[in-house]
DNA sequence: TTGTATGCGTTATCAA
DNA sequence: TTGATAACGCATACAA
């Protein structure tokens, strides 16, 4: 690869002239165009390692997802790069695993790599930025808050949607309804059954049932336990509502294994799965703007690059109810 | 940040003895004790940037792909990133859309960013390596060949996966079996396509008709479409041997449509979606070691990054026949 | 075994 | 507007 001396020997300049050129400062006209066409005769693009070393940050920005099997990050990730890519940064996409030691090694290899900014899903509510921590590095947290630092957060209406989901279920007939959420050191996890519990109480003779509410882990298998759990109840619920959609995968391959109907048993479950619309699983479903949320996010993490100091802001986006799908595919 | 100066000084040791220290040289015993004391004092790690620049490469390995949402690729980002990352490398996630020009911009990316190594799924058979195009640049294909040069390659078995699955339909009794495959320029289709091609004649009494042959675009709407056709015919197939994933989902999205179900109306499909299991579309569906072709094409890769130099090596994976799925959740 | 000094390819500072 | 030159943080050739 050619460098900006080889460059500046063909265009018979200075390299700190090739270097203006690139970054585009005052250069007279003959330059420009002499310069360009020697670095467009060398194929010459600059080495960003270099560069980045000089200007003490780089152009990528970090991503770091607990799951990235789970097609609601992906979603997310591929709304961070949409946006990433047209500002000239790529993103680096990080699987913590949902585990602290992973995401830490992230954070450090972010700090290290001097990368220009961090967009995360912290891992639980002890989540912290160690050496990633410092007043000018741009972070934005999705999907749930850190502890510790401040920062600007994009999230959803967690908890309105999981009122909304079981009130969908009180309004499909059900009358015993059940939650199974996440862990319970996750804030999205309890504020989702937070709602769940304020739709239960809203309901006229009712009362929530503590019993019917299930911590498991946001995995299919998780969910599956969760649900052959109540089923072991006294009186036993008739309706669930589920706090993402993998939980929700394990919930209808568990009623699925007892040979039982989502036309008897209703299903509200948060969080869409792609290609789930073609299935007919007879779910109602709460849709997450995924690929949005990642969008927001990028957004606000490029104008913390550009230098904004405004106090930390948080945006919230809005989930919204599909009609439980009727079962057309299968006989 | 911490440099190696400032562990130096701490440690009262020169700067280049830090550097051996890291690098693991000859350094005394007692040295060694101090500096890496200095070390988790000053919660030092080394600049990657300075050290790529040095080394003349970085760290990162760039994983091409041109779906990111094909949970396919996601599954073989897994499986990069976890060979990658226990060797002390990274991955960065890119995603061409299948458009050339998006993966000339990341070839060209990982070229100036002196990326370690480059995985990737050429968008097409016309893709080149461009700029990165280089001896001793590590490259590694999966599922499909680049044309132009020649580099280590992992592929799946996808003349004998489209034979097999073919043949399954017949073994259901189905005896018009037409075959939606992708693009006519990407070898994976049409390998995939000559496979439903010689099940067609192997089968005693009938010929391939080249009329229920197809070529679509491996994603939904293209998968849907091209069934649609096909029941335009005079005498239209009674089953359908669907060559990846996504139009699968378009295929039974069209079936749906039409109010035809798979008990009726044969599917196989190659290449599986997780979550598919739970969802009984009575497809039979062939898998692809997606986690596992990460992995090895990672292996391969780091084999090169390590200099090996001998020619270039074809792993070829093998797709296994899963049993059509019952219908069982819907009624 | 250890230290000094140089260069990797840029950008930024300072003079001209 | 331009050019020479000094960093950025590290790894290594060479000297000691």
């Amino acid at each position: 690869m050619a460098t900006i001396y080889e460059v500046a020997a063909r265009a018979e300049v200075s390299p700190a002239t090739v270097s203006r050129v690139l970054n585009g400062t005052n250069v007279s006209e003959d330059k420009v165009a002499r310069v360009k066409q020697a670095i467009s005769e060398l194929d010459f693009s600059p080495n960003r390692m270099a560069r980045s070393l000089r200007r003490q940050h780089s152009q990528i920005i970090a991503l770091i997802i607990p799951d990235i099997e789970n097609p609601f990050f992906t979603s997310v990730a591929r709304g961070v790069e949409d946006v990433a890519q047209a500002a000239g940064y790529s993103v680096v996409l990080c699987n913590s695993d949902g585990e602290l030691s992973q995401e830490a090694y992230y954070l450090d290899l972010a700090a290290s790599d001097n990368m220009a900014g961090v967009i995360w899903t912290p891992a639980s509510a002890a989540s912290t930025l160690g050496r990633f921590h410092s007043p000018d590095r741009a972070v934005v947290a999705i999907d749930r808050r850190p502890s510790g630092r401040e920062t600007d957060a994009v999230l959803v209406d967690n908890h309105r949607a999981g009122f909304a989901a079981t009130q969908s279920l009180f309004n499909q007939g059900y009358s015993r309804v059940a939650c199974i959420t996440g862990p319970a050191d996750v804030e999205t996890s309890v504020l989702r059954s937070e709602g769940w519990r304020e739709a239960c109480r809203a309901h006229p003779d009712l009362q929530p049932r503590e019993d019917y509410l299930r911590y498991a882990d946001f995995r299919v298998d998780g969910g599956r336990a969760a649900l052959s759990a109540l089923f072991a109840l006294d009186l036993a619920p008739d309706a669930v509502f589920v706090a993402n959609n993998l939980m929700g995968v394990g919930v209808l391959q568990e009623l699925t294994a007892r040979g039982i109907t989502t036309s008897h048993y209703g299903v509200a479950i948060l969080g869409d799965l792609p290609y789930f619309s073609f299935t007919a699983t007879g779910a109602t479903v709460i849709d997450l703007p995924a690929r949005e949320i990642g969008g927001v996010a990028a957004r606000l993490l490029l104008e913390r690059i550009a230098g904004l100091t405004d106090p930390p802001r948080t945006e919230v986006l809005h989930s919204r109810v599909l009609p439980a799908q009727a079962n057309v595919i299968s006989r």
